[in-house]
DNA sequence: CTAGTATTAGAACGAACGTTCGATAAAGTA
DNA sequence: TACTTTATCGAACGTTCGTTCTAATACTAG
């Protein structure tokens, strides 16, 4: 919009999402403890519950002074998310790169998945719960981001049925998978429900076991097929 | 709280939540037909993002009229919810009531869980999304229907695991398969993923399949089991 | 038609909202 | 030391929020 930005803007310009120079300047530094703290407020009362004056307090901050680290509560939302979903799609590539095996990597994508949603749970429902709050510009970058998340796993599920000569329909199942582990904020509680890795090993074997059937043609009135065990 | 109610709200609340004599009072459709519309409003902006001013407008009302039907925001929010789950509730046992053999009973659930999910998406997407949106009273009421939903289902697939000796977590279970169903209000797309029943039986065919298997212990390193097939 | 009740709307309430401004303090540089 | 940049704040801006008051309409029974 406007050409010329005021003195203290520039700053959060010149680093805005692409930290070049330092790694870690102090205006960084105290961006990301912000951006921790709103994280916590969102997760509590929502994007459009929370108020600026909330995430101050949270923040141990003056409400004019959060305007010196970025210019608008949306933007403040699209740097939380834009962070968390990178992060999640970086990491599944870093481990993807050790394994060959389809149902392998499909098991990978699983747990990178819960490790990251279970160790940043807050974060995460802030993502999944308000994927749409953002307008125009900002959603469509994040969205951008969520449809090349979508694509690796389609292609994922797309290596396994290949691999194997399954039928299923890839869409349906990378959907209902998603569902399966985002609902988790709903309803996780780590004293009852252990660990990522647990959880994942679970939900793989249900899915995983789910998705391996050959050639059926429509799934309708599938044969009752009992307790294949081993 | 207040003893005596002024004479608009007195209507309202003789016919509150149990509307007894007629049923279908005029005061009762036009309620009805207010709830619609503002379920279409919360659907697309939110619970706290959406004015009294957006759901005055949506009505074809004026913003004070609303009042003479309901008494506050929440209690709009809550008289959506509560119609809704009682009715997903009540629909199920019904269709409960023909079915005995264990592994149906589950088909069951997913079918009606699904067929009203998406007749009624947009009323189920607020039930989802805002589930925490209601404070104290309220949210107690709608958190002990969803309590009594659960419980159904964990016993449905109790009852599975008995008659066929299946062992798996049923919380784990059943929380997986309602992450599978819930999130559906993300990305369905009626031209491309198909209608209830359809979908219904996809998600029953991977969810059926995948708890079906008896004594693994841990479910940590299962073997590696390539396509069973029949 | 009249009386009385059910329904609607205009205007306003105080509170809270996101954002901005100008001044000030703290830190860094010469 | 003096000067520049970075960081923070109190106070206020105009707008919108949920809700309420009061008066005016529509409707129905007599």
């Amino acid at each position: 919009m406007s050409a010329s930005v005021s003195k203290p803007a520039a700053a959060a310009v010149l680093r805005g999402d692409n930290g070049a120079s330092h790694p870690e300047t102090r205006f960084d530094r105290r961006l990301a403890k912000i951006l921790g703290h709103a994280t916590e407020v969102f997760y509590e009362k929502g994007y459009e519950g929370a108020s600026m004056r909330d995430l101050s307090r949270a923040a141990g901050m003056s409400l004019a002074g959060l305007y010196y680290y970025f210019e608008s509560k949306e933007r403040l939302l699209y740097l939380i998310q834009k962070h968390s979903f990178s992060t999640i799609v970086a990491r599944l590539k870093e481990r993807l790169r050790d394994v060959s095996d389809p149902e392998q990597r499909v098991r990978v994508l699983i747990l990178n998945h819960l490790d990251y949603f279970l160790a940043n749970q807050k974060a995460m429902k802030v993502l999944s719960h308000e994927d749409d709050a953002l307008k125009n510009g900002f959603g469509a970058e994040i969205a951008a981001i969520k449809r090349g998340y979508y694509r690796i796993c389609v292609d994922l599920l797309e290596a396994l049925k290949a691999a194997k000569g399954l039928e299923f329909k890839s869409r349906t199942a990378v959907l209902s998978l998603f569902g399966m582990m985002n609902w988790i904020y709903t309803w996780h509680n780590p004293r009852v429900d252990g660990d990522a890795e647990e959880l994942a090993s679970q939900m793989a074997a249900i899915f995983l076991r789910g998705i391996c059937v050959s050639s059926s043609g429509k799934a309708g009135h599938n044969k009752k097929r009992a307790a294949v065990s081993n």
